[in-house]
DNA sequence: TTTCAATGGACTATTTTTAGTCCACTGGCT
DNA sequence: AGCCAGTGGACTAAAAATAGTCCATTGAAA
């Protein structure tokens, strides 16, 4: 059987870097737009506000926007008042080129459905301020109003919201990033018209939970909520599971 | 007030690296080391595995390994049958050196309460080969065994240990992560005498619940376990909150 | 109309990191 | 006794990344 040895600790002999500075500033600055946290058309930090806060050099980080403009993802205007914007109209994700790892798949699910819920329990728990509640409430107007070709990036934006509320980075971090690992595994996948008015419903009954400062209710309704894209998911990673049904929740 | 813009994210807005590779790479061997998943007299992995496993040229790894053996963590011995060991007694850490930082306490407390109860959920709703219950019989049978001085890398390697049973790599990433940066903390903070016992009482309580295969109560047992650490940490922050006692779990 | 500050663009010297190669040492095996 | 495979040790050339500096462009403000 040839058992990995338990001697052998995978938790932290793992790549201290992943590729190198310009590889992972380039899947940065993407999945930072893919998630939403840059609309469309809105404006980067300047070249040397970015390289700072993304820890890398101002040249490494041109050469990774340039990739990107290259790419259609931003636009770049020079001089004062100028800057690199998000690009109005995204290029769509080629996907579909790889097959799904059903252990990437797995890990990604029940890794965010540790997270998620938690944070969500955690927001109805924290004193809201004004403003944060109003932040809250707009995040998920957008959402609900977002037209389906763009449904994805604005109801990420959501999660991470809600994530940013329960007073942990490191928590809001994680869902961050495992959200952009999940995006990735949806872009393989075809498209299916996802139910909207399920999904926006669902986020409504969240925010509620979170307002009222329910916390148990918030949990639940995350956990519900989360179900949709986990089944979808697991539909697609072929026989070996039984199936009944394929789900439309789009996350 | 100049309140933080929710349009600028900081969720994904971070550092890419932290420091260089040389630096990344020593930080990395440390943790390993401090959470006991090398013990005391282990062999680390070759030098050309280790720095594929770790991602950095071999070349960047030597030079890590030689500050940590100049620091006195591992020795090395040439030749054939050689490698690099970890020592038999670690340098203390001169520890208390800086402040703790109220905010990063709060994280890491925040975080590790997340991810370590669900991860203890998990275990126990997991069907675990009958290797993985001796592994785990094991690692509580090596903290309950361990003397004072070394109950910390024992323990954290209980830790690890359990969320590694969770199933999910990066669960398990994570709270090794979390784990490394609240022995950070607490390496700053004046020593006191750990109740050793409790502490023991309320991994067996962990353990068998994962047997048992009782979800809710590994979680329960897993936060009662993890309230020690957290007023203790807290209790360090100084004024400004109201503390009742100073606690004594060593974890 | 002119100015000028904020921005992207470009170049250089230096440092870090890498990949590759060969050397040196050691202890079990033949 | 000698071999030799597996280990750490050391060096080189190349590539990547950084810090620093200066240039080019722009549009609002004076």
């Amino acid at each position: 059987m040839d058992q990995v040895p338990f001697e052998t600790p995978a938790s932290l002999l793992r790549p201290v870097r992943h590729g190198n500075a310009f590889e992972e500033t380039i899947e940065r600055l993407l999945q930072t737009i893919k998630l939403g946290l840059f609309a469309a058309g809105d404006k980067l930090p300047p070249e040397r506000e970015l390289s700072e806060q993304l820890g890398v050099s101002r040249a490494t980080l041109r050469e990774a926007l340039a990739e990107l403009q290259k790419a259609g993802y931003v636009e770049v205007q020079r001089g004062r008042y100028g800057g690199t914007y998000v690009a109005l109209k995204l290029p769509a994700g080629r996907g579909k080129g790889t097959a799904l790892d059903p252990a990437e798949v797995d890990d990604a699910l029940a890794f965010r459905s540790v997270l998620e819920p938690a944070a969500a329990s955690l927001a109805a728990r924290a004193k809201l301020s004004a403003r944060e509640r109003r932040h809250l409430l707009d995040t998920l107007a957008d959402v609900a109003t977002a037209p389906a070709e763009l449904y994805r990036p604005k109801d990420a934006r959501f999660h991470v919201a809600v994530a940013e509320l329960a007073g942990s980075p490191s928590l809001a971090a994680a869902v961050a990033d495992v959200r952009a690992r999940i995006n990735d595994l949806l872009d393989r996948i075809p498209f299916l018209e996802p139910n909207l008015e399920h999904s926006n419903r669902q986020h409504q009954r969240i925010v509620d939970a979170i307002l009222r400062g329910d916390d148990e209710e918030a949990r639940q309704a995350m956990e519900d909520h989360l179900l949709g894209t986990a089944s979808l998911l697991h539909g697609f990673l072929g026989p070996g599971e039984e199936r009944s049904e394929i789900p439309t929740q789009p996350n």
